[in-house]
DNA sequence: TCTATCATGTAAAGGGTTACATGATTCT
DNA sequence: AGAATCATGTAACCCTTTACATGATAGA
């Protein structure tokens, strides 16, 4: 009985209740008024995904009555979700990552710091700068044999990809020179 | 009776099929084989996603025995098609494309040179540099913001996302600078 | 008192992923 | 003759989006 793999918006919930307890509405909000947007903001997401999370037992809840008179029901994350976030997070780096899951890769990094090491992040980069070279290495390629009979849009767009790709690599030296 | 807006592949294969002819399998493998992979490439998307197109009258097909003896059903756009595909190409764009939509903005600029003419396409530039300067300025307060709270990850994420929006706006003003 | 914000959800509809299924043609 | 590739689909499952629904609390 294999289980089903967390989707994005779980990881970004299991890292961010992580961090420290939070309400769903407190979850909403973050995505709502940071970068972080793009791993959506709609209650119909969030909501199940809660619940999911909370039926595999990844997080739990609790009513704090603490902080405000106000009901308010705040999750936390519990070891098995520990677990299960760090094996995320610790996961080798392929190419498929880096051609399709940039946003996941971004996400894991950021929730990096406080489950993992300096090394594994350093490890990480490592990995990443390994396959973004690879990757620009064959855009380059696949540019130099469209260039004559593509559009001028056509070699734009694959300009843009290229030089988005140059960029997460300068990044991600950059960054490991941070952690020096 | 307003028409369900068509999804980024529906898109995505509307304008491949106005550039020429194409069977789904060659559909496929265009995804397959080149760098427009993120826009997918498993048959259980575009299948379907050709038959709604066709339901909706924005492409019809027809079987292809001149090009080999092998039964081929090949797709074209309708004038239909071609007017909504026009009309998805010249919207105005705004702040949420940006943030959101990068990857639907990519794929508008690739598809604009055969439909839209270049001052539409110079047009479309100046709109993104507008909305990708407001945005880096947002990124940038808000990085300001947290960088005394954040973690060395945070700011990290942080200046990724910054200096990839930054090589958005530099590949756009060269963009623009080849155009003229 | 009224409005904005805080707060928690549900329901329907739609599209994508994965996996499965089938058969023809071409090349070795 | 057999394998790889060409070629076309279907079905189940899952998640997200959009829209709807409800009510409490804090501040003006």
């Amino acid at each position: 009985m294999k289980q089903r793999p967390c989707s994005l918006l779980e990881f970004a919930l299991l890292g961010l209740v992580q961090q420290q307890p939070r309400t769903g509405y407190a979850l909403r909000m973050f995505f709502a008024t940071t970068p972080a947007c793009c791993y959506s903001s709609s209650p119909g997401a969030i909501y199940p995904a809660l619940q999911r999370l909370e039926e595999n037992g990844l997080i739990t809840d609790y009513v704090d009555k603490i902080t405000s008179l106000r009901f308010k029901r705040k999750f936390k994350i519990t070891r098995k979700g520990i677990t299960i976030l760090k094996r995320w997070l610790a996961k080798p780096l392929v190419q498929k990552d880096v051609v399709w899951y940039m946003d996941e890769l971004r996400l894991r990094f950021a929730f990096m710091d406080s489950l993992l090491g300096r090394r594994d992040a350093m490890r990480f980069l490592h990995e990443f700068i390994r396959e973004i070279e690879i990757y620009i290495s064959v855009l380059i390629k696949y540019y130099n044999s469209i260039t004559s009979t593509a559009s001028l849009h056509g070699r734009l767009i694959m300009r843009n990809g290229i030089e988005t790709y140059k960029t997460q690599l300068r990044w991600a030296k950059q960054a490991l020179k941070d952690f020096k």
